[in-house]
DNA sequence: CCCTCTAGGATTGTCGACAATTTGCGTCCC
DNA sequence: GGGACGCAAATTGTCGACAATCCTAGAGGG
């Protein structure tokens, strides 16, 4: 107490993440960006090797990414990156589309919404500036995290909970089919438009680019199936 | 092979699942009953002992159970039951409200509708019965295998996962405000037009029965809130 | 030549013990 | 008597080793 507020700001102790933690978010990134890619098979021993720990913590960062669902595991036989089949990019936008939709009527009907508007802008101009470096990764990050403010706006615990795993397996889509097809300038402006309705307070628009966003994305990574049907197609095999 | 097809049916492993999971398991339905009041402290060493297994699989599952978001861990503290505070209410429900809606859109245009509505109304008979039998416990759960049912019929992994936390915590909600002050043949009811509009396609309708259901139960749980508004007020507290 | 059975290797599942950290209480000094 | 310091108990975090299980490769028999 004897410190003066505001010196040494947001102290904290000098581990303040659990070594599973730490470990756990490693593997995301690793798969979120491709560098293991799906299918691969992860060993206990030779991660915990790797990050020079035991396999006490090792395990329960793996256990957490698979509650998560981005690892799978077989019992006695090994742990896996989840390989996502053509039904996983329409269930997963799917998914997106509901979660962010709530977000979104949130983020309207609560207020503030110049506030969250601008940080969205934020991240579209994160976008811009990836765009104008031609860095895909960047650009598709960039992306990632206009959807994660959105959600982040919307207070809810929840809602931003469930969205985890979803933006990183959304990351994984765009990694793997990484040929996007579409202009970067077109990339911003749906997102700047979304912005614009947020603003003006135009729930029916808003919504509505929401949706055609998701749609667009569902037609380009996973092309004949459309989030306007009930289901996604059993599997459209490798016609 | 020498077995012919058909008997033995769905014959498994003699542990299909492991330890951990059946701990879990075992936890959640603790919890989701309330015979672990929220805020309850759980030592890993006591729990050990009661499940007379060691603490690595114990731990796996209470780790497990912190990622799904009913138990919290505090580090070198310990792990607790998580207690609900009125904006848990209304977040629980918002982000139950925008899962169902998905799947009710889901079921409403993946087709089958019939069937789904068939299995529907299995569990609406559960509640009758439970009903019937003044069992406060049973219809709840009944209840919420209803929007089990409905969230599994949509067919989309996801929104299956991800609700499997947010019925837990309605459970818990129920549990905690046991006195719902609704009368069981209106809640009964409410279930059964859910279920007619879905058998008639009738999209507007299920989905706004549906928004209303919710709506509902807020005001019931967390009275002067309301799923319309944005954000949950910051906290009731307690005048 | 194909099928079956068996032995080997490798991986996960489980356990008990040790180390690190936090909290609460008792003591000491002012 | 009040406050700060320090010790001790309890709990979690971590580790290495052992046991159980599963896949694979190879030999043997039909």
């Amino acid at each position: 107490m004897a410190l003066p507020p505001g010196m040494l700001p947001e102290i904290e102790p000098v581990s303040r993440e659990s070594t599973a933690a730490v470990i756990a978010r490693q593997l995301r990134d690793a798969i979120m960006t491709g560098a293991l890619p799906p299918g691969t098979q992860l060993g206990e021993t030779e991660l915990a090797a790797r990050f020079q720990v035991s396999r006490g913590p090792l395990r329960e960062a793996m256990q957490h990414l698979v509650s998560e669902g981005l690892l799978r595991s077989e019992r006695h036989r090994g742990l896996f990156v989840i390989d996502l089949e053509p039904g996983d990019v329409y269930d997963i936008y799917a998914a997106r589309s509901a979660i962010e939709r709530a977000a979104m009527l949130r983020a309207l009907r609560g207020g503030d919404r110049d506030r969250i508007a601008d940080l969205l802008e934020q991240t579209v101009a994160e976008m811009a500036t990836a765009a104008s470096e031609d860095d895909p990764g960047a650009l598709s990050t960039a992306d990632l995290k206009f959807h994660e403010a959105l959600i982040n706006a919307s207070g809810s615990k929840r809602l931003v909970r469930m969205a985890r795993t979803l933006l990183i397996e959304t990351r994984m889509c765009l990694t793997a089919l990484q040929s996007t097809y579409q202009r970067v300038e077109e990339r911003v402006e749906e997102h700047t438009k979304l912005i614009q309705a947020l603003r003006d307070g135009d729930e029916d628009t808003a919504l509505t680019l929401l949706e055609a966003h998701m749609e667009d994305a569902v037609q380009r990574l996973a092309p004949g199936t459309s989030l306007k049907d009930g289901h996604a197609p059993p599997v459209p095999g490798n016609a």
